[in-house]
DNA sequence: ATCCAGATTTAGACCCTGTACAAATTTAGA
DNA sequence: TCTAAATTTGTACAGGGTCTAAATCTGGAT
């Protein structure tokens, strides 16, 4: 078994990631990581939540919660708004930004080939831009092909 | 009075818009507007309920969410993620960005003067983007330049 | 000028996501 | 092993937004 350079980081990655941070390594956070690895994709918490009770024991809901914080805190996991109400996670991978479609409300990844943040923090002297998050909104392809209902 | 095109849309062009857009004109949304307007900056619904309220009989609070809808789909109103659960909305002036102070929670306006959308269109063949929503967070100029508490 | 169909407003209850709190438990270093 | 501090957990709570159905209003047709 050779290390794909591309997978997601093993729980001994996650652990070390976790400390390096000053957070402690705990069941809830390994087990909600490796959920949130092996769903993919954009997840709501309680999708995680549902998943890890599909496991077993599960998890209580605020627990979920808080171990998405802290993974979020360490950068191993990101968080999206999908508009108001509507947080989405996802593991922490190669950068990317969103599109919404505001027809279907399909979301799509959208590769971040130019570097939003160097290009506006030009214009925002002084401060220290630790992420940046784009959402596009409009007629995704597939129903741009398709006559409005 | 000259006719100055960098104030806000009157409540004619406010109308016309929403005409465009097979919406109807209704006391509400123009009300929701004026109010939106001489707020100004970023305000959330209940901010917005509550200036309404104050120049009169106010409106409900399910009817000012209503009219900021419609008037978000017509484009007059831009919606503004800052976070799962704090939806502020802004009239839609000049095209710029969002940074939030992750230390003292100020929003600050970014100059949008790279196109954004157009940058990241161009990875998303076929799709009809209208509108681009960016998000930057960090530390701003002036924590920044204090210590960490 | 009046009418009508359909969009919109309104009022209320409701849901959902996330947070606050305090006690029990667990981690990690001594 | 032992201890202090961080974390988990269960419960209750809060804010923001949505759903529903009846009353009202808009805008085009008559």
């Amino acid at each position: 078994m050779t290390v794909d350079p591309l997978a997601h980081p093993t729980s001994d990655d996650v652990a070390a990631r976790l400390r390096s941070r000053g957070l402690r390594v705990t069941g809830p956070r390994l087990t909600v990581y490796r959920t949130l690895a092996r769903l993919g994709g954009h997840r709501s918490a309680d999708q995680v939540a549902a998943a890890v009770a599909g496991d077993g024991p599960g998890l209580p809901r605020t627990s979920v919660y808080n171990a998405l914080k802290a993974l979020a805190d360490a950068g191993l996991v990101a968080a999206v708004d999908a508009g108001p109400g509507t947080a989405l996670y996802e593991v922490h991978g190669h950068s990317h930004h969103h599109f919404l479609c505001r027809r279907c409300e399909a979301l799509l990844d959208v590769p971040a080939a130019t570097p939003v943040q160097d290009l506006l923090g030009l214009q925002l002297p002084g401060a220290v831009i630790e992420s940046a998050q784009v959402v596009l909104r409009g007629v995704c392809p597939q129903c741009a092909g398709t006559p409005a209902s």
